[in-house]
DNA sequence: GCCAACGTTGGC
DNA sequence: GCCAACGTTGGC
């Protein structure tokens, strides 16, 4: 089992939106970096993820799952992408924010504090951890 | 709205 | 294969 975490736009694609979607969950479409492809094309059906929203907020608001495993991206018809899709799981009882992370001890290493333009990032089982702590649930 | 960081493109 | 130009992301 693998952790991750998915940046949006809320302006874009929004949690509220994502669930909506409900337990069907919706494509992670649009991704046009390959190294957030290829994080994608590493998750297996089950892994959990972060759900992120970039400029507006700059907090994770959610933990979404992953519900198919990565197929063409139907937003393009150019074979170099694809994409999962994901369903929202549960929101955090408090997001927790960028700036949030910045400071905790032990998330030094997160991709979303140094690597930020990253849509895609892989977290640790540590990250994980100390995320859904801040944030008020269950790892 | 600005700009730094970074990724991609294309000329050579 | 290098690198300058350009476009995009995302924090501030």
């Amino acid at each position: 089992m693998a952790y991750w975490l998915f940046k949006s736009e809320p302006d874009t694609w929004s949690w509220d939106q994502q669930v909506a979607k409900g337990a069907a969950g919706e494509e992670w479409g649009g991704v046009r970096n390959y190294q957030a492809r290829n994080n994608m094309r590493a998750m297996k059906i089950g892994d959990l993820g972060f759900f992120y929203h970039s400029n507006v907020g700059k907090e994770v608001v959610g933990i979404v799952e992953v519900c198919a495993e990565s197929a063409p991206d139907s937003t393009t018809d150019d074979p170099r992408w694809d994409c999962v899709h994901i369903r929202a799981v549960r929101p955090l009882a408090r997001p927790v924010t960028l700036e949030d992370c910045k400071v905790e001890p032990g998330l030094e290493k997160m991709a979303l504090v140094n690597n930020t333009r990253l849509s895609v990032q892989p977290v640790t089982d540590e990250e994980w951890r100390i995320v859904c702590r801040m944030g008020g649930v269950e790892p």
